[in-house]
RNA sequence: GUGAUUGUAGCUCAGUUGGUUAGAGCGCCAGGUUGUGGCCCUGGAGGCCGGGGGUUCGAGUCCCCUCAUUCACCCCA
C-alpha cells in the first residue's frame, strides 16, 4: 500500500471511466440546449454566508457538512460549494441578469463538497448536473425542468426509476401547517427522538422525513399539508401533475416528501433508483421562489430547478448494464520497430501518421518485437505497421490487419490511404 | 458524529489448534520463433502480512491502541 492515498470520500476517475462520464455529459449538454438552457460555470467556493442564507441555518448541510476555511488571516470565511443553486442565483443577481431579460435558463455540471461519512453512493467530493429556470413562477416552469431531467434519464436508457412529487404550498400555507404539526406532535414529545425534538421547534416539516421506525406510526397519523393548502396552491400543484401526465411521465404523489433544503416552496420532487442501496436518491429539485429575496434581492426572482448526482447516475447505469458498450478510443495503428537502430525512423513515421490524423501508438521503452506485438494486441490496435531494414531501404512498409491477420506491403502514402478508410477505422472487439 | 465490518503481492483471495525460507489464480516482465500478436508452455520480478505496542521460546494467526476501508444510521446527489 502506498504512503499516500486519496483523501477520505474522494476518488480518482481513470480513463475507462472518464469515457463513461463524457458520454453522460454529452447527453446532458445536448438535451439541455435542446430545451434552451445555457451552461454556466460558477466558482467552487463562495463566501460562507451565501450558503448560510441560501440553504438555511437549520439544514444539516450548513449545520455540519460544510468545508469552510479562511483564505486570508483577516479575510471572510469561504466554503467549498455543497450545492449549486445558491451560487447560480448569486451570479444571476450579482450581474443583474434580469435587467437584460426576465427569464434565464441555466444548466451546470460541477463538483460539490460535503463533509459526511462516506458510504455507498455518497462521497465528500461528488458531481451534479442540473438546471435552473430563473424568473418564472409557474407550474409550467417546474414541469419544464422535471421533463428535461426525465428525458436525460430516458436517453441514457435508465429503467426502474421512481419519481416522487409533493407540494409544500406557499409561505402562508406552510405557516398554518407548521402550527398544526407542532400542536400534533407536542403531546408525543416523550416518544420523539432527539433529532425530531429539535426539529419540532425549528422545522417540524422535517419530522415527516424521519425514517425512524419507532416514529412511523406517529408520522402516518400526522396532519397532511395537502389539507392546509389554499386553492391557488392546490391548482398550481394539479397543473404540474397535468403537465407530467400529458408527457407520459409517471409519478407518485408522496405527501411526506419534504426535502432537506429550506428554500423550497410549492413543488418538490425526487427521483430514486431501486438499485442504489441506502442512498437511493439520484436526483431531485423543486421550486424556490423565495431564495432570491433571502439572498438580498430587492425584487422577486421565482425559480425552479433540479440536480442529479453523477456518481449515483453512473452506478445505476453500471448496475443496469448500460455502460458496457462505452469504450475509450483505441489506437488505430501500432508502429512496431524490428531493429533498435531504426527507432528514430519509426518515431518519425509515427509522427507522420499522427499529423495525418491517425491514432498511433509506439513503444518507447525498447521492448522486444514480441512484446510490442503483444502490446498492440492488448490495447486493441487495429493495425500493426512494421518498421524494419527492408522497409527502411525500400520505403514500403508491411501493414498487418490485426483482426484478419492479413498483411500487405505498401508505400507510406498507401498506408495512409488504407488507414483513412472509415470502414477500417474501428476494430471489432473480440 | 454514532454503530458494525474488513485490512496478507498491482487485483481477487488462501494461510489449518500460534511452529522453519508466506502461497494460488489473474495481471505484469522475459523466453519458447535471432522480422510478426491473441491460445499454449517455461521462467522471473513483486509482500517490514495497514502501523505501533504487548503476551510467548516463537505472532500473518492471540490481546490492546491507532490509522485506513466498506456498509449502515443521520441526511442527502
Amino acid at each position: 500500500m502506498s504512503q499516500y492515498q486519496a483523501v477520505k470520500g474522494t476518488k480518482d476517475i481513470f480513463p475507462e471511466e472518464v469515457a463513461q462520464w463524457k458520454y453522460v455529459e454529452g447527453i446532458v449538454h445536448t438535451l439541455a440546449s435542446l430545451y434552451g438552457f445555457s451552461e454556466i460555470r460558477t466558482p467552487v467556493f463562495e463566501y460562507t454566508e451565501l450558503f448560510q442564507r441560501g440553504i438555511g441555518l437549520t439544514t444539516d448541510i450548513v449545520g455540519k457538512e460544510m468545508f469552510s476555511f479562511q483564505p486570508d488571516t483577516k479575510g471572510r470565511s469561504v466554503t467549498l460549494r455543497p450545492e449549486m443553486t445558491a451560487g447560480v442565483m448569486r451570479a444571476a443577481l450579482q450581474y443583474n441578469l434580469f435587467s437584460l431579460a426576465p427569464v434565464h435558463k441555466l444548466y451546470y455540471i460541477g463538483e460539490l463538497f460535503r463533509k459526511e461519512r462516506p458510504q455507498a453512493g455518497r462521497q465528500r467530493q461528488f458531481s451534479q448536473f442540473g438546471a435552473e429556470l430563473l424568473g418564472v413562477s409557474s407550474p409550467a416552469a417546474v414541469a419544464e425542468v422535471i421533463t428535461l431531467m426525465m428525458q436525460v434519464f430516458e436517453s441514457l436508457g435508465l429503467k426502474e426509476l421512481k419519481l416522487r412529487i409533493n407540494t409544500l404550498g406557499d409561505t402562508e400555507d406552510r405557516v398554518r401547517y407548521r402550527e398544526a404539526l407542532q400542536s400534533y406532535f407536542v403531546p408525543f414529545y416523550e416518544i420523539l427522538d432527539e433529532a425530531s425534538r429539535e426539529r419540532l421547534e425549528k422545522n417540524p416539516l422535517r419530522i415527516l422525513d424521519s425514517k425512524n421506525p419507532v416514529l412511523q406510526e406517529l408520522v402516518a397519523g400526522a396532519p397532511r399539508l395537502y389539507d392546509y393548502l389554499n386553492d391557488s396552491s392546490l391548482r398550481d400543484f394539479e397543473k404540474v401533475l397535468f403537465y407530467l401526465a400529458e408527457r407520459n411521465i409517471a409519478y407518485d404523489i408522496d405527501h411526506r416528501l419534504v426535502r432537506g433544503l429550506d428554500y423550497y416552496s410549492h413543488t418538490a420532487f425526487e427521483v430514486t433508483s431501486s438499485v442504489l442501496g441506502a442512498q437511493d436518491a439520484i436526483g431531485g429539485g423543486g421550486r424556490y421562489d423565495g431564495l432570491a429575496r433571502e439572498l438580498g434581492s430587492s425584487s422577486d426572482v421565482p425559480a425552479s430547478g433540479f440536480a442529479v448526482g453523477m456518481e449515483r447516475l453512473l452506478i445505476t447505469m453500471e448496475k443496469q448494464g448500460l455502460l458496457t458498450t462505452i469504450n475509450p478510443l483505441r489506437p488505430l495503428v501500432y508502429v512496431v520497430v524490428q531493429q533498435q537502430e531504426l527507432v528514430d525512423h519509426a518515431l518519425t513515421i509515427a509522427w507522420r501518421l499522427r499529423k495525418a490524423g491517425i491514432r498511433t501508438e509506439i513503444d518507447l521503452v525498447a521492448r522486444s518485437m514480441k512484446s510490442q506485438m503483444r502490446e498492440a494486441n492488448r490495447i486493441r490496435a487495429s493495425y500493426a505497421l512494421f518498421i524494419g531494414k527492408t522497409e527502411y531501404t525500400t520505403g514500403s512498409y508491411a501493414l498487418k490487419n490485426l483482426l484478419t491477420s492479413e498483411q500487405t506491403t505498401l508505400s507510406l502514402e498507401d498506408v495512409l490511404q488504407v488507414l483513412h478508410q472509415p470502414a477500417t477505422k474501428e476494430r471489432i472487439n473480440l
